[in-house]
RNA sequence: GCCCCCAUCGUCUAGUGGCCUAGGACACCACCCUUUCAAGGUGGCGGCACGGGUUCGAAUCCCGUUGGGGGUGCCA
């Protein structure tokens, strides 16, 4: 792989946030359709936040949203942690050079001066003390003076007024490499070309141009999109937000729909349509056409890009789907009492019903429960009156009587039992049977409902039904 | 405080000086369809933050204001 050279490099912090993932899409896309190469570097040296299992969650819903390891355009993972060596190199080599220096102020001692001389940041202090590595010295880096311009393909030229930069620390008292260095390194290292990250980096990238400069190296080429953020538009938090792709996972979104949201959240695909397949999206995407404003990550339209996935899906497909909700261990009916055939002729009518794949089972799991829970307050309404009670008795009878178990017959017998009642419309009598079966008020149309659940399963809960009346 | 970014319907956006009476999608409302609920169809509501310029002409260019966001660590 010769073209340009994109980086993934996320800190393991236990989930995949899904601002992340919008990150990683879009590197991935461009990786892709420029026959260049993906490069993921998990960002570990924050001994604090780390822990050998995160790096394979990350990998997990990496795949899961279709950026995979096995792709001739992947390469990785990484590990920052293993290239302490050349950071701290790479630090030394800049202290020798004369672009960083020692020094021996503690965060205190730089709080205390500013405080005594009403200053703010750290004001260069120990640039000429000619001081040497030792225990308790961090190394800092000497902003060279003038104007610092980054060339961002979403942003534009943003200029930076070098004196309002202070020189900030590269290794910390302790001798470890800061992030700002560890990245700029291992960029380099990794002959990236292109750094695609969010929006809050743009004020560090003056401090990382400057020290590509003084490494020796062409600066790669910036871009930094826009953050995702909350309804009161504030970047999304994992405190106060669900971030955490995996619970949408869990929850039943397919990966093809939210790959297809988060890509339009900030660029809109050709043509004006969102959805859209993803080799067309990979084809179409360019960092020019990404918006500039932070963009809200809204669970309304996400949940309607589910939806239409999921009608779109074909029975089979929506069956496997739902098959890991079906093993779960909390499915919501026994896996012995569930039937395939039943549930594949079923999903054309619980497709459209369903948001989510979690949410499909519970639209017809009455029809695998051996006593589904009746609704005690949709029971007590749909027989509130004698002419529901009697809708609900002649149709037990007149569904007994039934020749041809099928959908067509049981709504004429239906039909008759309700005119036999008084109900004009038998659409508004359809409570008690409904209830009685399916335990709620609402769900897929019930005569079909009945073919598939039996003539001997259908009588019992009706008698059941009818035997709580008084 | 200081630095940086941003600003089209409630939300995501189309729009790059005349094609804009500002288009689409989600949400919302109404109607149609209908076997409840959905789905689907049709229609509706709703926006260029404000003020100055530039121009024959501005959502589009410039300046300012206001508003929002991000950053300001020996975190990443």
């Amino acid at each position: 792989m010769t073209g340009p050279r994109f980086r993934f490099a996320p800190s393991p912090t236990g989930f995949f946030h899904v601002g992340g993932a919008r990150t990683a899409l879009w590197n991935w896309a461009l990786a892709r359709s420029m026959g260049g190469t993906f490069v993921l570097r998990i960002e570990d040296t924050d001994a604090e936040r780390n822990r050998p299992e995160w790096t394979q969650g990350i990998i997990d819903a990496l795949a899961w949203i279709g950026v995979h390891t096995d792709d001739p355009h992947f390469e990785g993972p990484y590990f920052q942690s293993n290239y302490a060596e050349q950071h701290v190199a790479a630090a030394q080599r800049l202290f020798e050079q004369g672009d960083a220096y020692y020094c021996d102020m503690t965060g205190a001692d730089v709080e205390a001066r500013n405080k005594a001389e009403g200053n703010q940041g750290y004001q260069g202090w120990s640039r000429n003390r000619g001081l040497g590595p030792g225990p308790g010295h961090v190394l800092r880096f000497k902003v060279p003076a003038g104007t610092t311009v980054v060339h961002d393909l979403v942003r534009g030229e943003v200029t930076f007024d070098n004196s309002l930069i202070e020189d900030f620390v590269l290794l910390r008292g302790n001798g470890t490499p800061m992030f700002l260095l560890a990245n700029v390194v291992d960029d380099m290292t990794m002959s990236i070309s292109h750094v695609v990250r969010a929006e809050e980096h743009l004020p560090n990238t003056p401090k990382q141009q400057m020290m590509w400069e003084a490494l020796g190296h062409e600066p790669p080429v910036w871009a930094h999109v826009p953050v995702l953020v909350n309804e009161a538009r504030k970047k999304l938090s994992k405190r106060r937000d669900k971030v955490a792709l995996e619970m949408y996972r869990d929850e039943g979104y397919l990966a093809d729909a939210m790959v297809n949201y988060l890509m339009t959240l900030g660029w809109m695909p050709k043509g004006g349509e969102e959805i859209q397949p993803w080799a067309q999206m990979e084809a179409d995407f360019r960092l020019e056409d990404v918006n500039h404003s932070p963009a809200f990550f809204d669970l309304k339209k996400l949940a309607a890009f589910n939806g239409d996935y999921i009608r779109s899906m074909s029975p089979a497909e929506f069956l496997e789907a739902c098959r890991p909700w079906l093993l779960a261990a909390d499915a919501p009916f026994p896996a012995d009492r569930f039937d395939e055939e039943v549930f594949l002729a079923m999903a054309p009518v619980i497709q459209p019903r369903a948001t989510t794949l979690a949410e499909a089972l519970g639209v017809v799991d009455f029809m695998f429960l051996a006593e589904p829970a009746i609704d005690a307050d949709a029971w007590a309404k749909a027989t509130a009156t004698p002419d529901l009670v009697g809708v609900l008795r002649s149709s037990s009878a007149a569904f007994e009587a039934v020749a041809d178990w099928s959908a067509d017959e049981l709504k004429a017998a239906f039909e008759q039992a309700a005119e036999a009642n008084g109900f004009a419309k038998p659409g508004k009598a359809q409570a008690p049977v409904r209830v009685a079966i399916t335990g709620r008020t609402v769900g897929p149309p019930l005569f079909e409902s009945l073919e598939f659940l039996g003539r001997d399963e259908t009588l019992r809960r009706l008698r059941n039904a009818d035997a709580t009346i008084g």
